[in-house]
DNA sequence: ATTCTTGCAAAGAGTTTGCATAATA
DNA sequence: TATTATGCAAACTCTTTGCAAGAAT
């Protein structure tokens, strides 16, 4: 993989914002710096990030693809009081995987776990 | 919700499948007997009995939403063999929901668990 | 010099929608 | 008769791709 400019403001941008950006959000942003940025570079770029597990891909059902610098197994929580999409780290998960995989005699490679809910903060605010 | 004809029909094919069937496999099948169905109004009735809860829709990242007449919360397992897609009801899924609730401090009202890799099926032969 | 990447625009897949007509209640 | 659903086609959103020009090795 060659080195070029776009891809290094692309991932740049993931790595610096935790908020799961999209394609176009990406693009968007980054285009007020970088005029000549096309869409087709951010969106080729996402991909081969994605490939070389620089990034991680978030799809959520019936929304935008979205992108992600956190790269250790984990799942999300889409709150539906403020929108926010969060990560949910916890060994639970992992044991979850396991216990599943014993009982159901199934093998896991790797999963996507999205809950529907309330976050932390507007559970308790 | 008046009655037709075709949102019985596109209905009972969810319900005599358990392949998870997409909204153009629906409408190609039905289309050979009723060649006057057409693909939108598939679509709105598939939003229709979603809503009425008489089916499910499950979304995999990158492939088209399919349609699930099993409407209990589970997990689904994708084959990376034989590419098939099977339900995982289990009381693992509700336990884990429970504690991750429990320990992240969050509610969760719908989950989307999707696996990726070997079936029972495929891992023992 | 060769290979990879870009920008641009067009094409693609899947899904939704506007509208006049037809069916249901 | 009033409402809801249909068929058809066009529109829409998100994403991918072909190609000639430009940048990196």
């Amino acid at each position: 993989m060659k080195y070029s400019k776009q891809r290094e403001l692309i991932l740049n941008y993931v790595l610096n914002h935790n908020d799961h950006p999209t394609a176009d959000t990406i693009y968007t942003s980054l285009k007020k710096d970088n005029p000549k940025l096309s869409l087709g570079t951010v969106y080729r770029n996402l991909i081969k990030l994605t490939e070389s597990n620089e990034i991680k891909k978030v799809s959520l059902p019936g929304e935008v693809d979205k992108f992600d610098k956190n790269l250790s197994p984990h799942a999300h929580l889409k709150c539906n009081i403020c929108g926010c999409l969060i990560d949910i780290n916890s060994l639970e998960i992992d044991n979850f995987i396991k216990s599943i995989s014993k009982e159901q005699d199934i093998k896991i490679d790797n999963f996507n776990i999205i809950f529907d809910g309330v976050c932390k903060n507007c559970k308790n605010n």
